[in-house]
RNA sequence: GCGCCCGUAGCUCAAUUGGAUAGAGUACUUGACUACGAAUCAAGCGGUUAGAGGUUCGAGUCCUCUCGGGCGCGCCA
């Protein structure tokens, strides 16, 4: 427990031992504290009173007097109690405890804000995922930056993440990669363009072609049309699976499981769930297909799982792959799919269900469409490949670290509006260069203090007691606690709104304080601790979503 | 037609999951650099939370309906 969760603690645990002394109930209770957006309303408030009123049957405002009455005020370390409102009980604590959290954050330094809220709950997170037949495009980045930041999230906060990308490469979208290489290798040698009708039309088939003419020459014409296409298929599904793993790589995205939805049929899954469903009975045969009664368990319709040709739908692979996450032991599956799939979540959930789990093993988060605009226009899609703004042409173009915070600040399941010139900008307009510029103005400050021979010191913490250095302490305190509930709620974008308020209370308080003062050595030395203490913070803020923290800039 | 998501300040988005006077950024107005980085700060302006009902001590949040936008609804993936 950290300081701020052990006054925290010390505030319910009086708050639950006043409703017992003052015999409200019998029942032990649930005390939650709130932080009150106004400052006038306390560091921290409670809506126990409201929350009794039914049990106790007494009016808010009688229980709460009940409850200031009996409070013990010391155990708490409670400086001012008092009744507000409807019945809300609004405490002031002594802020002596704050100064710890400085001592804290330079002990723990890149730890600082991790917690074991988590339990260790093992949590798989899925996501990207897209097949390997193209470039990652607008949609991916926001996916790859949600997730990414979703597990960093769930890291700290003292889960066992594991992240997963699954591979597409079996079936039909594999096929027409192959066969769009095929097309294009002919083309490139001169011959006939044979695209075939869903073929891959873009730049990079061509490129991947136009590679094997330069090093191979016309080798694959003679082989028979199973071997070419097997050479092709392979060859295309490696440089495909490079780029996507580079591109992530370079996104600051990195996996810990690739897995390929070929294994599922080397090692027989497939047929290992499909006996599993049939087994537990929700299997039926009906005009030369193989069926999954979805409907069983809350899906509109029943699928297919094996078409009438003997093939398998995408449907049945999909769910053999999630028996075999689920065999591997993960108390929880997040899945992280664009918003066209969503009508994809109740026969997931269904087949979970079928399985045997629990349908709620499985979340779903869905990451809802972005939309570019550029001068105040919307961005039409390319006219020549029908294709949105790929990934990489993204960060190309506006850099990785405001893509990345772009991303991370908003909620995924909001509909986004991305402007582009206003990620370009490189000025005030950017939300991303606030905090940054909080980091490197702090390293500025510590660089002048070296040279200065200023030495940070926690010996006289109690010095920093104004109001901003406080809400700077409050606001660092906060940290962990933040990453807890965003990791709970599976809301990354929570550490963006923070890590703005620990910006703007240190921009708010540097300009109202000098750090470096010459006349008051105590102090300086004091306040140099609390700054180190913000950086420490907002670099640990920033890595979750996968910014950089600059020196300089 | 049916299902899911969304609708909050001029614009882009938050809102501790049902709590107090709905908050930030941006834009606009005013003020602060002979103090450590003005990519900053201080202050002001800006709202019938799309609309109408309902649930209760209390609703942006939950329920019903209407309007508007997005995405789905295949023996494609």
């Amino acid at each position: 427990m950290n300081a701020v969760e052990k006054v925290q603690h010390a505030i319910k645990q009086a708050i639950s031992e006043a409703v017992q002394k003052a015999e409200l109930t019998a029942e032990p209770v649930d005390v939650f504290l709130e932080s009150p957006k106004d400052k006038a309303n306390g560091d921290y408030a409670t809506n126990i009173a409201m929350q009794l009123a039914r049990v106790a049957k007494k009016a808010p405002r009688v229980i709460a007097e009940a409850i200031v009455e009996n409070i013990d005020k010391e155990a708490a370390n409670i400086e001012k109690i008092e009744i507000a409102g409807p019945g809300f009980i609004n405490i002031t604590i002594k802020k002596d405890y704050l100064q710890d959290v400085v001592k804290l954050v330079l002990e723990q330094k890149a730890d600082y804000g991790r917690s074991t809220s988590g339990g260790g709950e093992r949590i798989q997170v899925e996501f990207v995922s897209a097949n390997p037949t193209g470039d990652l495009h607008l949609g991916h980045a926001r996916g790859s930056s949600v997730g990414d930041s979703l597990c960093n999230v769930l890291d700290m906060a003292g889960y066992d993440v594991s992240r997963e990308y699954y591979i597409n490469d079996a079936g039909n979208q594999i096929n027409n990669l192959a066969w769009s290489i095929e097309a294009r290798y002919f083309e490139a040698l001169g011959q006939e363009l044979n695209m075939p009708e869903d073929g891959y039309r873009g730049q990079d088939i061509k490129d991947i072609a136009e590679e094997l003419v330069k090093e191979h020459g016309d080798k694959f014409v003679s082989l028979s049309k199973e071997d070419r296409f097997e050479a092709f298929r392979k060859h295309g599904l490696k440089v495909e699976l490079a780029k996507l793993q580079k591109d992530l790589a370079d996104f600051r995205v990195e996996f810990d499981v690739w897995f390929s939805e070929t294994s599922l049929y080397e090692k027989g899954e497939i047929e290992i769930a499909l006996d599993k469903l049939r087994a537990n009975g929700h299997i039926f045969e009906e005009g030369g297909a193989t069926w999954f009664r979805s409907t069983t368990f809350g899906d509109d319709k029943d699928r297919v799982l094996i078409k009438n040709d003997g093939s398998f739908t995408y449907l049945l692979p999909d769910i053999a792959y999630h028996e075999d996450k689920l065999s591997r032991g993960f108390d929880k599956l997040i899945n992280i799919w664009g918003a066209d799939h969503h009508g994809y979540i109740p026969r997931m959930k269904a087949a979970i269900e079928a399985l045997g789990y629990d349908r709620d093993t499985l979340e779903v988060s869905i990451i809802q469409m972005v939309q570019l605009y550029k001068d105040g226009e919307k961005m039409k899609m390319s006219k020549r490949t029908g294709k949105a703004v790929t990934m990489r042409e993204l960060v190309e173009l506006v850099g990785l670290d405001a893509v990345r915070y772009f991303f991370a600040m908003r909620s995924g399941d909001s509909h986004m509006d991305f402007d582009l010139d206003l990620a370009v900008s490189q000025s005030n307009e950017n939300p991303v260069y606030y905090s940054q510029y909080a980091h490197a103005r702090i390293n500025s400050i510590l660089r002048q203090a070296e040279e200065q021979g200023f030495i940070a010191s926690t010996d006289n913490l109690s010095l920093l007691a104004s109001e901003k250095e406080i809400d700077v302490l409050k606001k660092i305190g906060d940290f962990p606690q933040v990453v807890a509930d965003a990791a709970k709620q599976r809301a990354p974008h929570r550490v963006t709104t923070y890590i703005h308020e620990l910006a703007a209370n240190f921009h708010s308080f540097y300009n109202a304080n000098k750090v470096l003062d010459t006349s008051d050595e105590d102090m300086t030395r004091a306040r140099l601790a609390l700054i180190t203490a913000v950086k420490t913070t907002i670099a640990n803020a920033l890595k979750l979503v996968g910014v950089s923290a600059p020196e300089k800039m």
